[in-house]
This record gives structure tokens, sequence and C-alpha cells, in this order.
DNA sequence: GTGAAAGCGCTAACAA
DNA sequence: TTGTTAGCGCTTTCAC
């Protein structure tokens, strides 16, 4: 009668001339195949017909399932998670479930809030990118609630779950392989917060790296509060002053490289002339900085799909591998160059920098 | 008995002593009024003592409302869109919605999926920051189910909704009379895809003031497929093997503004020395690019925060302002310097590139 | 200001 | 393979 109303599956069901729970079964992929073809037909026809679409209030209700996966990030401006976002949402959507995204930068108090949230919209499961080692308690209390959780791109080995994590330990150690095959020697690392897995991974092996090399006493180390430019460039400003000699850097991510060459210029030395700088992330504009950014590749966008893939398996009650790692690769452009003998170097033909 | 079950209204109901429909009303907020302080308190209490949560499924099917709003978006990646996505997020999360992000990647395709997921999820409303010339029809289809629509950031003249986008045919005045007062007489303008509007209204606008000034027939023009650095690099080339005597270049994004430089590059030549850029966006690394680009700001938090406010009066059948229009700035860094006179170029000192 | 009754649209459990 | 029955948890009338 009314024309307003949007169809039902009762609706359906009439018109296919079959029960509302037959025509029910037809959209579900797991009782679909117990029903006849031949009426499975009429009831997908009669849906088209009359536009019908399930509703998943009332899908969710009665099954207990929201067809739902919440994804926790740090930061949307950060195209590193940009681009997980991207290989987990594009899988997630064809394994038919939807992404509710929460963006929690870094902050204890929206990442309460977000996992609060994602536990009263009754999500199926989450993919979390934004764990650090303080989530620790709070995301064991969440599990305790029965949502499947995976870990994608950030580590909290004490939490029981899949992991999805690139090899940062091998990753920091191409980097410092790279530095020392140039004959750098006198070298720091300016580190991302360690309170986030992935970081504390990129020291330790860059630091192994550089011992196994037999090559001098490790590494100058400085730690960032949070990894952003202008920490890259007073970390860096202040390792300059700590020691005038320092030829190598290692930046725990783009961001932190791009602070790095910063302050080596405001210093009035040249990179790679005096520093050679390493960052790790590859992201976008790298490659138009000048000098274009030597760095680690990070495998963002397989690291989501990756993810997603694993999230779907645990839905469907597969058990999925307990830890996936991808392999990062250092790619080489044009801000690491040899270590030149002292008297070749810029900083040997102008004064020192003033304070 | 059964320790497992979450608690429902019901449960509450009953430990606070009142009927169900009672307890109901405590937690909507317009119905919170007409019931006595003492009741809800009791009822807030016993909700508080059972960890209950509103079941959203079961409130949805009941209420056909979802607290939920659509967003689309082009790209993950662009920190543009992730800068809308953290201001349209937080104050939909402050009003009490959830947001459903989806990824159009400017393709006809996921755009007419994800109006279709929306539909289905039965989204309140949609905030959609990804429209192009060619959704108008899609998107008219789409208003007919009665979900309220607002358009962020891109603009669709034809579309009968309220509207929060930056004034980007002044944003190009700016970047015009910047060059035009440096001197800049032979220019060229790197467009975007003008099916979206943003990108048409900064083509307008450059020539509009170029006109204006009187300083002889408009720019060249150039428009790109994508807004990407690879279009702008190709652009740029093809630009000075048209015209050799090109001094400035307004790029309508950042990203082509950077193609534009390695091209200027590419081609023997030096930026600032012999060609201006402006760019714009005022994307996070364009200040640590070489030389750090002159660019017009582009107000995008503020833009998401508004995006999401209009969205919630709409909700409350507030009736919102039928437009908002955002005022860009321009940001003076070192891609742009006074057009030289001829003999002190760069390139009249060398010989032109080969090919 | 509060209670009673009804049902939103679907699917699970069971029966045939 | 299909039908029957019941009810998921809430909110919306309507009554008082």
């Amino acid at each position: 009668m009314d024309a307003q109303r949007e169809p039902t599956l009762r609706d359906v069901a009439r018109l296919a001339g079959v029960h509302p729970s037959t025509a029910s079964r037809c959209f579900d992929a797991a009782q679909s195949a117990r029903i006849g073809a031949a009426t499975r037909e009429r009831v997908l026809a009669a849906a088209r017909e009359l536009g019908y679409q399930l509703n998943p209030a009332a899908s969710s209700l009665r099954s207990r399932r929201t067809m739902t996966v919440g994804v926790l990030i740090p930061d949307f401006r950060n195209p590193v998670f940009g681009s997980l976002l991207t290989g987990i949402n594009d899988r997630l959507e064809d394994g038919g479930y939807t992404a509710v995204i929460f963006e929690t930068k870094d902050d204890e108090r929206r990442m309460a809030r977000a996992l609060q949230v994602m536990k009263e919209r009754r999500v199926d499961a989450v993919i979390n990118t934004a764990a650090r080692d303080q989530d620790q308690r709070p995301l064991e209390r969440f599990l305790r609630h029965g949502i499947p959780m995976v870990l994608a791109s950030r580590d909290l080995p004490a939490l029981d779950v899949p992991k999805i994590l690139s090899d940062d330990f091998a990753g920091a150690t191409l980097a410092a392989r790279h530095l020392l095959e140039l004959g750098h020697r006198r070298i720091v690392q300016l580190g991302g917060p360690p309170v986030i897995a992935a970081f504390a991974q990129r020291a330790h092996g860059f630091q192994f790296a550089l011992g196994q090399s037999g090559a001098g006493g490790g590494a100058l180390e400085k730690t960032a509060g949070s990894a952003s430019v202008d920490e890259g460039r007073q970390l860096m400003l202040d390792s300059l002053r700590e020691d005038g000699t320092l030829t190598g850097v290692f930046a725990h991510n783009d961001l932190l490289a791009i602070g790095a060459i910063a302050a080596i210029r405001q210093a009035g030395l040249s990179c790679p002339g005096d520093v050679s700088v390493v960052g790790y992330g590859a992201t976008p504009l790298t490659e138009y900085l000048d000098p274009s950014l030597t760095t680690v590749l990070y495998p963002a966008v397989q690291m989501g799909r990756a993810a997603a893939e694993t999230v779907l398996s645990v839905l469907r009650h597969q058990e999925p591998p307990a830890a996936v790692a991808l392999r990062p690769r250092l790619v080489i452009r044009a801000s690491t160059a040899p270590c030149l003998p002292v008297g070749a170097r810029m900083r040997e033909r102008q004064p020192p920098p003033e304070k």
C-alpha cells in the first residue's frame, strides 16, 4: 500500500512464494548452500525486483554479528597509516565487512574512548595499528570481552593475538650496513618513542648491526617524544653540538630524517657532503626532497591487506598464522654518500656556526 | 543466572525498580527532560553498576536511527583529506555519532559502491568530500532516499545541499597577485582535473586576476588527469618546451608544484632563480622541500569541523547555513622570487638541455 | 512523570 | 530442503 516503506524480507518471501526464513537463508553464504538452486534464484529475483536490502540492524540484533571491524590508527595525516588504511579497507570491503575507523593520536584517553565505542557498537573484530606499551593493560581488559583483535604495524609482545608486522630489526640493519659500507663511523640514531615497538626494534637492529661490524663503540642515540620533523631537527642540533665529528644519521622515520637534514643545513653543513642521512618509511614525497632521501621502504599497503586477511580468517574461524613479518628494503637515493676524508669536508672550510 | 550475558535495559529497569520504557527514556537526551530527576538518577546508577551499554542494533531497529554518519573521501594517503577527516571525526564523536569512512579513489565504481553500502547500512547522513562532476547523477539519485548530505571541500553547484567550501577562486587570485607583484608575466597554470570544482575555481580565479591586472594575455594553461607529482612534472616539461620564456608557475596543488620543480631542474633551470612556483594546499612537508614551497594554505581541519557541525545541525533539524566558505591565505616561502631581467638568468648562461 | 502493549525486521532452533 | 515458532533488545505509541 504505502509506496514509501522499504521492502522487508517478508515482502521478498511473499513475492517469491516462500517462507521468510527460507528467504533469509538465501542471503547468508553459509546457509545458502542448503537451499534449492531454483528457490534461491526465485528469491534473489524477487529481491532484485523490489530493490530489497537486508536491514543490518535487525540482522545484527538477531545474529549478534554486526559485519563491522573496528580499526585503530594513530594519525589520519601520516601517509604510512593512510596506506595501511587503504589496504585494510579494500580487503575488508571485499570480505563483506565495513571498517569503522578510530584515530587515537597516540593518546591514552582517545584509545580508551575508541575501545569503549567499539565495544558498545559490538564490532566483530578489531585491527589495531596504534598500540603502544602503555596500552597493554587496557587492551588485555578489552580482549576479555571476547572480541578478537589483530595487531598490525605496532607490536605488543606480551599480547597473545595474531600479528602482522614488518621486520623492523632487519630494516634497521639494512640502514646500518649501508652507512658502514659508505665508511661512516661517527653515527647518531634519531629514535622514535620506544614505547612504540617498531621504534624499539629499529634501535636494537641498528645497534646490533653496528656491534657486529666491530666498527667502533655503538652510535650516539637520541630519543624523540614524538616522531616529528621538529623533534628531528632539535635532536640533530643537539647531536651536532655533542659530537661535531658526526657523519652519519639513522632516523627512525622520514619525518625525523627531514628534520635532521634541516638541522644539518642550519648548522652550516651539507647533506650528503658532510653528513649522510637514512630515513625510514619511504613515504610519498621523500623522493622529491633535496637531497632525495635514502630510506627504508615500509610495506604499508601490503601490511594493511595482510591484516584484513588475517582478521577475516579469524572471523571465519580459520586459525590464522600467529604472526606475519614483512620484509623491508633499502631505497638508496641522494641523502647518503661516502664518508669523505676529514680535509675534504665542507665543515673544515668554514668557521663553525655560532652557538 | 548466566554471568556471561550482557545486561539489557530490562536488567537495569528491574534493578532501578522502574519500567523498561522509563529506563529507556533516561538514555535519550530529548526524552530525558520529561523524567523525574530522582528516577533518572536511580536508573543511571543501576546502569553504571551493571556496566550497561545500550545495544545499538536494537535501538536502531526500533528508532530507525543508526547514530552513524557516512564520510566519503577520495584518498587516505593525501594529507589534505587526512586533516579533513581529523576535523570531521572529532566533531562527530563529540556529537555522539560514529563516522563510517569510505575511500572513493576518484573512481565512479567505488563511489557507487560506497553509496550503496551507506544506504544499506542506513547511515543517518553523509559528508561528501569526494564529489566530481560525473557524480551529479548518482548523488541526486542517492538523495531521493531521503538521507541528508553535506558537501565539503569539493562543490557540485547543481546539487542543492549544505556546503562547506574554501574560496578557491580567491585563493587562486592570491597566487596570481603574488606572481604579478614579483614581476612575472610569462606564466603557466598547471591545473588539476576540472571535473573537481575546486580545481575549476582555481583556474577561473587565476585567469580572472591575470586579466584584471592588464598584464598581457592570460597564462598558458595545462590540465592534469590527476593532480600528482608525475603529472606535474610532465606538464611542466611540456610547458617549457612550448614556451621557453616562462618564469612563473601556478600549480593547482602541492603535488603538481613538486613535479613542476623537478621538471624545472630536469630542464637545467633553477627554482626560484629562473622560474617561480606557487602551490596550493600547504601540506605538511612542503615547508621542508628545497626550495621550501610558496603555497596557498587550505583550511582543511577547520573545514572538517565545519562540515561535521553542519551535518549535526541538520540531524537536529536546525536549518544550517546553505553554504560556508573558508578563506585561504598565501604562505610565502622560497620557491618564488622576483622575475630577473633576461640577462641575469641561469638559462642565459647555459646551453639549453638536450631534447 | 510513568506504565502497558506492541512490534521494528530478522534469524536460530527445531520440527517435518 | 523448507516451514514453524519464538524472540533478539529496544522505543514508540497510547493510556493514566
